[in-house]
DNA sequence: TAGATTGTTAATCGATTAACAATC
DNA sequence: TAGATTGTTAATCGATTAACAATC
């Protein structure tokens, strides 16, 4: 592992590759090469080597990369070899989508606690989670040790749960919320506006 | 508007601005400087005045921006001052909560059908939509004009659907899969993967 | 061995920032 | 007028690509 500090935009694209390989693994392919695994992602080959060699010689001349290999060095770079429990708050319909969706265990996330503000919500049951009120937000994620959360609250709440996260030593958040975040720049926040994300197309129209 | 073509990344910090603006007039503020707009959305004021001034001269030399008319300009720029149709498919949690979901409207944006391949949800109503059969997606898709569709399908069932989006004429899609889509390149794709972002913050953690 | 593909260097390309004249 | 802030230029910084020796 290279001690200089990686440029964000290359963190960005690991979780893409990781994505792409774990695709072929479960197809039983055993090996790839950059120029295969840009086509899958949409990316130069040049830029996978490129993007990849800044955390080691993973490859083999003339074979190209063991996907297992890549894998696990993949998912130790970016520390999902292991679960992260997850805080989510907000219990409507986005958040319960995510509190049943599928897809975050077996990429090293899972959700172990919900909340939401709306005393007629809590105590009430999603799957197998009990939804807890805000109120206790703080001392329950702190206690647990929390450190991701998903926030699913509508816009004008958001920035004071982002604040009662960051209180509670959350460090990483992924934003449903149609609002930028104001948080300390140690803690890391992912936007997820699916209204930002269209109007981002239609320029092209 | 200038004739040069625009970078990608200025037209995708446009929807950001917006987003900052809009909140900004409904709390009745008037004006703004690059300055303040900056603070919100946490860009530099060189740079959102570059990025605006690449569309024309809307600011005030010793006032700012007006903030209705910059609204205004940004969504004719992005082309969302109208309501454009968008088609969704895959009627599962995440579709529901999509389906539910007020914030589309206000911001340039309406589902107007719903398809999924299951014969069993086919018929059922979701909101005030009835789930229509993926079989019939080109036909419906193409003869109503429709350009924009969100996907919220399962990754082994997202390429296929893809390819008959593309086929009904659809431009901009919206991914909900975990899985990277090939589209021809005139095609615009967007990807929302909760899994992908968490994992991009994990390597600060 | 011959062919393929990596890791890396240097060149190119593009994006961001700093600074300031213009001007409201 | 004095102060504030834009739009733009030039300088800096960073990211991508092309090319190829090394080597499996």
């Amino acid at each position: 592992m290279n001690a200089e500090k990686i440029p964000d935009i290359i963190i960005g694209r690991l979780p893409v590759y990781l994505r792409a390989l774990q695709r072929m693994a479960d197809n039983g392919i055993k090996t790839t090469s950059s120029q295969e695994l840009g086509e899958h992602v949409g990316i130069s080959a040049a830029q996978i080597r490129k993007d990849i060699s800044q955390f080691g010689e993973f490859g083999k001349q003339g074979t190209g990369y063991s996907i297992a290999y890549l894998l696990d060095k993949l998912k130790e770079i970016l520390k999902v070899n292991r679960r992260w429990e997850v805080a989510l708050v907000g219990a409507g319909d986005m958040g319960h989508a995510l509190a049943r969706y599928q897809g975050f265990v077996n990429r090293g996330f899972q959700i172990v606690m919900i909340f939401d503000n709306d005393k007629g919500k809590v105590g009430q049951k999603v799957d197998s989670f009990t939804i807890e009120d805000s109120d206790k937000l703080v001392e329950r994620v702190k206690s647990a040790g929390i450190k991701i959360a998903m926030l699913t609250v509508p816009a004008p709440a958001a920035q004071s749960v982002a604040d009662k996260l960051v209180q509670a030593g959350v460090k990483a958040i992924l934003n449903y919320a149609p609002i930028s975040l104001n948080v300390p720049h140690n803690v890391k926040v992912q936007y997820i506006d699916p209204a930002t994300h269209l109007q981002r197309m239609t320029y092209y129209l």
